[in-house]
DNA sequence: TTGTATTATCAAAACGTTTTTAGGCTCTTT
DNA sequence: AAAGAGCCTAAAAACGTTTTGATAATACAA
């Protein structure tokens, strides 16, 4: 029923191969010709199948996104930025949320390879499991982890730095008693070094009871909140993995007639939508979120036109956004 | 390099066809050769190529999921309902945002037909475009739009119920003078329907003046309650197209000192997670977001399973809830 | 032994492209 | 007149599967 090359090739009086090279147009061809081809793709509506063009010349012109969860609202921004820029080099995304456990990840990423993506943008969750499909030379892309290969390049934001800047924040305004509540993604790791160098740095202690940990999401920080203010009633001051659970904090201190920022400050992490809608609009640490997943496109373009070049990590700045939390 | 049904053939002494028959398990096969078969598959780390395979049975196990933005909340919800779903079944999803743009819902649906998917989720924002596609015999689930044609099945949420019990509780709590502020998606209009119809059975005039629209974004939000409470100074409640939209209300409220809900009162639509976030916690019209991207789903499984029956349109309830915006 | 049904296998065609091979025709240039 | 460029043709191989049609092996009944 679709209309072929086959079709359009006899309709136009020409060979396959000449409406091939109209389609991809590559090599010599009059204008004349090329019209009368082009005339007729129109007028019978030929599209070329990209199944079968990919099976020939192994190019699909998809990539995978693999996220934790697309509900999480770091990442509709993220995957935003991805399809712009796909979308700009006719490119499609499927879209892979793992939710953070390794066996998805794994099933997500072999169902990426199965359906013969050209490469690969992930969030990667544990290192293993990436090294696993880095090996067959499919491009691949890292959001913030370190791992060297051939093949894999990063974009890296400086959590580090990031969580750095938001102790040092809430010791200039004089808070020596921090919590924090953590996550459990792979990238959390930098939040928390970063948290516990800011403490060093200015001289205070780090008491581990004082990190909580969980899904990253409201419910979690409401109930951790809870009871890091109930255990630790001295703590003047709230760190979190994300919004969300700094949502949560926020929601929590309310509960426990704790006033924002004065009887408990609350500093975010990622700076999404939320930060400046809820109450009191919360201090984050900001991510480039649209800018990660365009420049994570970007260069999984670049590694697809230039197979056997070695790139270096994107480093993205990060920065603290102030607002009434603290 | 990738090991092929051939080379596994090859390896275990049997013909190709005889592998292919193991791997989709069809077909009177000894339980011997079945074993031998599996087990050179597992040695050498065989795997099907899906394109190939999508060549000849015209089945790619993809689908397209067609929605205007991501990053409104309300999105995400959704695609991870049609994703749990179509990842339970071995399916995978090209994510496309079109903004509500004509030319790239065109676009879109022109690009998920050369990619061969298997059907289309769509939320669309012109019947005329998506017309266009249905016509190839490939099914197609469209959310909240009534067009008729074979192929093409509907899930449909009672948006006009959802705007007439915003305005009846308005009402019921002694509002006569109540502005809205729509947005621009073709879901629109039941909710505009519904909210003239509100009006109209509780005896309240309709004044067009009173109606702004916009993208239904948060800035669009503070911009169009800005306008609409200076020219009309007597409005004493708002009903929005979606949150965000309410979000910036409330916002704009703050600024022209008027208090939420005492001063003004705002409903929402869409109740996403802000609802419950913001200050005050937002009035809002749940749909059941996850519950939509789900049964939308099933319904393209459904199609896919039974080519060329008829199904019912698919209605989905929707609820108000009442937080203390109102 | 023959015939027949059942089961298990194989070789080849097909899916719709791109690419390779092996040219042919018409100009222009030497 | 020969050589080379430029534009095209026709036919076939390749991509990695599924599927078709034919055949071989086995079992059982006569």
């Amino acid at each position: 029923m679709p209309v072929t090359m086959r079709d359009v090739a006899k309709e136009a009086g020409v060979s396959i191969k000449t409406v091939s090279r109209v389609v991809n147009n590559q090599g010599e061809i009059t204008d004349s010709t090329r019209e009368r081809v082009l005339a007729v793709i129109e007028r019978l509506g030929y599209r070329p199948n990209l199944i079968a063009r990919g099976l020939v010349t192994q190019r699909t012109y998809t990539i995978g996104l693999n996220i934790q969860d697309i509900t999480n609202p770091f990442f509709p921004e993220v995957a935003r930025g991805v399809q712009d820029m796909a979308r700009a080099h006719n490119y499609n995304v499927f879209l892979c949320n793992s939710d953070d456990d390794p066996q998805e990840e794994i099933r997500t990423l072999q169902t990426l390879a199965d359906q013969s993506v050209d490469g690969i943008i992930s969030f990667p969750n544990r290192q293993s499991t990436v090294r696993l499909f880095a090996e067959e030379n499919r491009p691949f892309v890292l959001i913030n982890s370190d791992m060297k290969h051939p093949h894999v390049s990063q974009v890296m934001t400086n959590n580090f730095q990031g969580a750095k800047l938001a102790v040092d924040h809430l010791a200039t305004k004089g808070h020596t008693e921090i919590g924090m509540i953590t996550g459990q993604y792979l990238q959390e790791s930098q939040r928390v070094l970063g948290f516990e160098a800011g403490l060093k740095a200015h001289g205070l202690t780090i008491t581990p009871s004082r990190f909580l940990s969980g899904m990253p999401k409201f419910e979690r920080g409401i109930e951790a909140t809870h009871q890091l203010l109930t255990e630790h009633p001295e703590i003047s001051a709230i760190f979190t993995f994300n919004d969300l659970l700094a949502a949560g904090a926020i929601q929590a201190c309310k509960k426990l007639g704790r006033r924002v920022p004065d009887d408990c400050a609350i500093i975010g992490f990622d700076d999404t939508q939320l930060a400046s809608l809820i109450d009191p609009p919360l201090t984050s640490v900001r991510l480039p979120k649209y800018e990660i997943g365009q420049v994570a496109m970007q260069r999984l373009l670049e590694m697809l036109e230039h197979p056997d070049q070695d790139f270096p990590p994107i480093h993205l700045d990060v920065e603290l956004i102030v607002r009434e939390s603290t």
